[in-house]
DNA sequence: AGGCGCATGTAAGCCGTTACATGATTCC
DNA sequence: GGAATCATGTAACGGCTTACATGCGCCT
């Protein structure tokens, strides 16, 4: 009772992420941090410096609690569980509408303004787009095969994993193919750099 | 010599926005708060909040002037135009590296999660979504047919243009697929909800 | 008479990045 | 002896969202 259990609680994004690994297995906020940067880092990135304060507020709201163990860092070591409480704030934000994030794309945004620049630059630039795409789709092609040799049931954890990964890869592919067909296009364009 | 020239004056990628839009044409930050919202709002989006103090930025750094002139507001209205320095800026932005963008994608996050829910949430979720999609492909294809229409030369404004929404259309194109394959995925997952 | 478009700004708060800070154990 | 890993935090700063604030002219 002495947790805010009156206020819908509202979660961060970053909150979510959190929860969602806690829902799979207990943690300490360095396990958080370092499955954030894999394999969640694949759609969602957080810092540690992010990660602690944010487990202090849903630990506020009630929605995990923590136990101290035996630890190597200065301070004690502290594993996280998930409470009913955000299990069930977990589903309700699956259950909720989702408006649409705002729309916010660098390598668009650049390309928009690309016409001040030469030919030549634009070349370079899309060739080195180009690979980067490529070497985040061989990444995540490993990571694809590797959830699928589990042969995960349909819609359980594992399959879950797999399908955000799928939609990873179209969307890199998609970019590549995007900077293949601005490479044909280019070569088309004046010279003047 | 009063303007800050001796710092590069770092820009955000907002500024470079603004940027962008005043190499195409002056304009008042009204003006450029409309653009942001079409047809730039498709890879970039910022209210007028974000623009007027950026602009105010731009300004002190010399990257932007401006002149009053008569308008109906209970202000002054201003017309911003790019300076020289401006365009200097704009383009060795176009030359410098891109690092790449941390990933933060909610519908994947929430995807990765949805294993919590039942096959009844999900397939309704991800049907919203389908159609959010299609809504936004189809101003998408239809902005590019205006473009296409105007027979840009390779390389020019329109062009470049042309370029960012083909890339916001083959991105629009994948995630749609995904949710296709999603939905017939989904048919085979037990029900529970 | 009321609403919309033009036109500009400020303020509070949240979210994210970068850097600072500490300290034990294990591996090379 | 030094670097990496485990392990936790704080502080400064910048960017974005939401809301507050003002006021004229035009259209219905």
């Amino acid at each position: 009772m002495d947790v805010a259990e009156s206020t819908p609680a509202r979660v961060s994004s970053l909150g979510h992420a959190l929860l969602g690994l806690l829902a799979r297995r207990e943690a300490t906020g360095y396990d958080l941090a370092q499955q954030m940067r894999h394999p969640v880092g694949y759609f969602w990135e957080a810092s540690h410096s992010q990660i602690y304060p944010e487990l202090a507020r849903l630990e506020a709201a009630g929605l995990v609690d923590h136990t101290v163990v035996a630890g190597k860092g200065p301070r004690p070591t502290k594993r996280y569980v998930l409470t009913a409480a955000g299990t069930r704030v977990q589903v309700s934000w699956l259950a909720g509408v989702m408006r649409p994030e705002p729309n916010r794309d660098l390598q668009t945004l650049r390309t928009w303004s690309l016409w001040l620049a030469g030919a030549g630059l634009a070349r370079d630039w899309v060739g080195e787009r180009r690979q980067h795409h490529a070497e985040v789709l061989r990444d995540l092609e490993a990571e694809r095969a590797e959830l699928a040799a589990e042969q995960p049931a349909p819609g359980d954890r594992v399959w879950c994993n797999l399908a955000a990964v799928e939609l990873g890869v179209r969307s890199r592919q998609a970019e590549l193919a995007w900077c293949d067909w601005m490479l044909t296009e280019i070569e088309g364009w004046p010279v003047s750099g």
